[in-house]
DNA sequence: CCTAACCATGTTACATGATAACAAGTCAAC
DNA sequence: GTTGACTTGTTATCATGTAACATGGTTAGG
């Protein structure tokens, strides 16, 4: 199950749950932010890309949170903390940052979200909850295979996919008030 | 294969082709146009939707092409016929065929598209061909369940998916350049 | 028939999301 | 130290989507 999706198991390991619901279960978020920032700063070292402060703080605000985050609200992080105030900036950043694997772009929210993953290519499926915005990838091999099947029955090539969930996570189902931040 | 997902059988027999592949294949459109009409026309029945002038156009804008149209397209559609030329109506009609199921949002496109199996609720999966713009609805059954089984395993209560593939159509594939309208 | 309630249609004004085009600063290579 | 590639910033504009309100039609009760 594990083979057939490669995960990040280069830097850390990481359990079951980790791979699947970081965003929903409790954990040390701290580390989780601090992970994938290394795993940024590597594939970035691969491929060639400069992290400059912008970038890396356009990053950092995505991880804050694991929710997407319109592109216009980075922005007014962005100016308040000295960089540009006009929407380029933000867009530029954002769009380096998904370009190169550290961050995802939400189609149903219009919205982005810095990827957990980002020791290599991958494409996943989201869950959005739509009471408390948080957001988990899952590995959507699985998922993409059973959509390559029906697409190459009528000779349509499939190029890029995307896979997005609205529903309520664990925490909300449980507690339809607020959940826990 | 059939049973799993249904699709429309009620109005009209049709073959396997023309469940998956209406837009890519060649095929009589004008009857393919004129079967959805119908049906719409008997699912609002059915559901106590009115169709009025207004609604009953944007579906027939909708059904000319299978393509997505982006609201503002359609809304000069409109206008140029008389009626209101502000946002809010095409906004307006287009929120309430969706509403209704009888025609689906387009996510990656900020666009709408008809829906060619108004008979019955589903959500289907899309193929967008990026040279063409046309547009085919495959029975998401299989790449749900996929979805479902993953999504399980997090907790999460998946309310509404959206899956949409972008890539080349068979015509497109062969001939690079434009493809018959 | 008249009216109240509801819904559909239209408007203005605005909010949000995204890009084009240009100017100026940084930085490494030569 | 100058060239050339890249980054960051700006202004201006376009595209997409909604809120709030006014008007007009349909319909069920009286
Ligand atoms: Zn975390
Ligand atoms: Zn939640
Ligand atoms: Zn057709
Ligand atoms: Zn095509």
């Amino acid at each position: 199950m594990i083979t057939s999706q490669p995960e990040c198991d280069k830097v850390t390991p990481l359990t079951d749950t980790d791979r699947t619901t970081p965003a929903f279960a409790p954990h040390d978020h701290s580390a989780c932010e601090a992970r994938a920032l290394d795993e940024a700063a590597d594939r970035l070292a691969e491929q060639g890309g400069r992290m400059t402060p912008v970038r890396r703080r356009t990053l950092e605000i995505l991880l804050e949170s694991h929710r997407a985050m319109g592109a216009y609200e980075v922005l007014d992080r962005l100016a308040a903390e000295g960089f540009g105030r006009q929407p380029p900036v933000a867009y530029r950043a954002l769009e380096f940052l998904v370009e190169h694997g550290l961050a995802h772009r939400l189609q149903r929210l219009n919205a982005f979200a810095a990827c957990l993953h980002p020791g290599h290519d991958h494409a996943p499926a989201f869950l959005i909850c739509r009471a408390c915005d948080k957001l988990a990838e899952l590995p959507a091999a699985p998922v993409r295979a059973a959509l390559a099947d029906l697409a190459g029955e009528t000779g349509f090539a499939v190029e890029r996919v995307t896979i997005e969930a609205v529903g309520l996570c664990p925490a909300c189902a449980e507690n339809p008030a607020g959940a826990e931040a």
